[in-house]
RNA sequence: GCGCCCGUAGCUCAGCUGGAUAGAGUACCUGGCUUCGAACCAGGUGGUCGGCGGUUCGAAUCCGUCCGGGCGCGCCA
């Protein structure tokens, strides 16, 4: 309808006899936008107005002489010049009966596109270290990141969502190390515990099975170390955590050291992919870390680099000319110890993207990640890639209340509230509904107590209401013995005649675009913001008429209409991952 | 100190990349179930869009500056 418009004003505008001798006025691009206000119309143009200096005209007069060259259209009612030189634009009842027949006749595929079609995609979100379960932060990245995806899908993006693994580095050696100490409690042996390591009790748990399956790595005198620094208060927690990283990989041998912690990251990651599953977001891929290693991409990523004369040696490191792409200092990729750093991993790992393909990488990160987005693009620019191709969006912090109180986290001491644990106290509908209400760059308060308190409270029951009460008109209508059918009804649709049921066509002739807006805005709460204007806009209507009316030919208008509001909430919710109950 | 995000009703937040009189939810006040589900609806109270300049037909939106908050600035990941 939008591009119908636009046509139509553009034959209008090239018509205009005075744009000849203008030809750069002719660069003026064409807006059409919704109205806000009904008395504006449907749809809104500014061109008269964009286009006044440069023709030296009067806005009101020009959008006159546009008005008088646009052609006819059964979808247009009415064109009308109003305020400062807009030309409104009322479409016809016949426009919004046949998007009410297209939305029950194109059913789960209304409002999804084309205009994404060749872009290929690669989504990664999540990625968190696989140090231990998810928490509410990541929850908010899977639900922003499987909303994203099915955002870019529905608009014809060649999607492919992908976990990248850090399997290998220094955080998944303090929890080998965590798990080994806790090995000895398992078997009733004293051991020490680092102020730095990872304290959950889903380490005690792995080591329980650890202790089962390597029984030769629980062993006394392994605990026995020379000299250590101390640890925090007194001394420096991390100096303390590698000298017993150090002490451990030597009493074990690499590969018992090794095997604990492939277990602790197998182990981690099945917990990490169930829970992710159960809450709706499941990644095409799981990208280790480590395979880029073995498989000499990182090697071929610095090659790059160095090839282009972006990297250097100093201090015994090979370092990357991060300052040539704006950033303060330059960063080391291969350490002194020969050791490449999680920078090196991920330029390479960007690499690999391109080199399957990708158009677009979009990259989901935490806020605290800010730092590092002009870094990798800068990689990418140095290895020869352009360097536009990677998107980031950033998700801000979720703060955790207990009613006024704020709950502190830290992974590393344990203390933090899983999304498991709030996916059971919420229900993943909540959840999911609740995390991408917000915009991605706003922080996000979440007051667990009144989540669980007045859980049915949650905006996502007001709209999952609206479904299931049509669900529940049409087993009423069943009830008494009456039928109802597409066929029928699509004849009657000129009784639609009320405010709340223009008010409702309006709406629904929206939602395609409300869809586009979300995938290009990378903005799934755009379809948050709609479901709840639809909900309420039905709910509204609900109260004020009866749908099962003694007029047959009303009755299966209004059913028609009802089960058009039905389709497209059950469209919209499932774009954020939450189900649409028949009843609740 | 430098960089990024942000500041909109008492509270939590939208505001469709510059449009017409700034919107929801919540809280508070009033009213509505013998009638398709009251997990609902109708109405009311509530704003110098952090402050000040600038850009233009037009600014919550863009630019500058100041104030206030969050995050980041490792041979950690």
């Amino acid at each position: 309808m939008k591009e119908h418009i636009e046509q139509l004003i553009a034959a209008a505008v090239a018509d205009l006899p005075e744009l000849a001798d203008l030809p750069d006025a002719a660069g003026v691009s064409i807006e059409i936008e919704r109205t806000r206000d009904r008395a504006h119309g449907d749809y809104a143009c500014n061109v008269a107005m964009r286009l006044a200096r440069p023709l030296r005209s009067k806005p009101r007069n020009l959008a006159g002489r546009i008005i008088e060259r646009i052609p006819e259209s059964d979808s247009i009612e009415a064109i009308e010049i109003a305020g400062p030189g807009f030309i409104n634009f009322r479409l016809s009842p016949q426009a919004f009966h046949d998007e009410l027949i297209d939305i029950l006749e194109r059913g789960a595929d209304y409002g999804t596109s084309k205009i994404g079609a060749g872009h290929r995609v690669l989504l990664e979100y999540v990625s968190a270290n696989p140090t231990g379960p998810l928490h509410v932060g990541h929850g908010r990245h899977a639900a922003y990141g499987a909303s994203m995806a099915n955002l870019l899908r529905a608009t014809g993006h060649d999607v492919h969502e992908e976990y990248y693994i850090n399997d290998a580095g220094r955080q998944m050696d303090i929890l080998a190390l965590s798990v080994w100490l806790r090995m000895f409690a398992a078997k009733g042996i004293d051991a020490p515990f680092p102020s730095g390591g990872y304290q959950g009790q889903y380490v005690i748990d792995i080591a329980q099975d650890a202790a089962g399956q390597f029984p030769d790595a629980v062993d006394a005198s392994k605990l026995v170390t020379g000299d250590l620094p101390a640890d925090a208060p007194d001394g420096d927690a991390d100096a303390y955590l590698d000298a017993w990283i150090e002490h451990t990989r030597q009493v074990l041998g690499e590969d018992m050291f090794l095997a604990i912690h492939d277990l602790a990251l197998d182990s981690i990651i099945v917990d990490i992919k169930d829970d992710m599953a159960e809450f709706g977001a499941v990644p095409d891929e799981w990208f280790s870390e480590r395979s880029l290693m073995e498989s000499g991409a990182i090697e071929r990523a610095l090659a790059r680099v160095a090839e282009h004369g972006k990297s250097y040696e100093q201090d015994g490191a090979i370092w990357f000319r991060a300052t040539d792409y704006g950033d303060e200092k330059d960063r080391v990729v291969v350490r002194d110890n020969g050791r490449t750093t999680y920078f090196a991993s991920d330029i390479a790992y960007h690499l690999h993207k391109r080199e399957r393909g990708y158009d677009t990488l979009l990259d989901i990160l935490g806020a605290d990640h800010h730092g590092y987005i002009a870094r990798v693009r800068g990689g990418l620019e140095a290895m020869g890639e352009p360097p536009e191709t990677l998107e980031v969006e950033l998700v801000q912090f979720v703060t955790l209340f207990r009613g006024e109180e704020k709950v502190q986290m830290s992974t590393r001491s344990g203390q933090f509230v899983t999304l498991r644990e709030l996916r059971d106290e919420v229900g993943n509908d909540a959840a999911r509904f609740f995390f991408v209400s917000r915009s991605n760059d706003q922080h996000l308060d979440f007051d667990l107590k009144l989540a669980k308190s007045q859980s049915n409270d949650n905006p996502v029951y007001y709209v999952q209401y609206a479904h299931a009460r049509v669900g529940s008109v049409m087993r009423e209508l069943d009830a008494r013995g009456l039928t109802w059918s597409l066929d029928t009804a699509r004849a009657h649709l000129g009784r639609l005649t009320e405010d709340h049921e223009q008010a409702l066509m309006r709406r629904l002739a929206r939602y395609p675009e409300m869809v586009e807006l979300g995938a290009r805005q990378r903005a799934p709460q755009h379809i948050v913001h709609y479901l709840r204007e639809l909900a309420q806009e039905f709910h509204t209507y609900y109260n004020a008429h009866r749908f099962i009316a003694d007029d047959t030919a009303l009755r299966d208008a209004r059913l028609l209409l009802i089960n058009a509001v039905k389709q497209v909430i059950r469209n919209g919710l499932a774009l954020l991952g939450v189900s649409a109950p028949e009843s609740m």
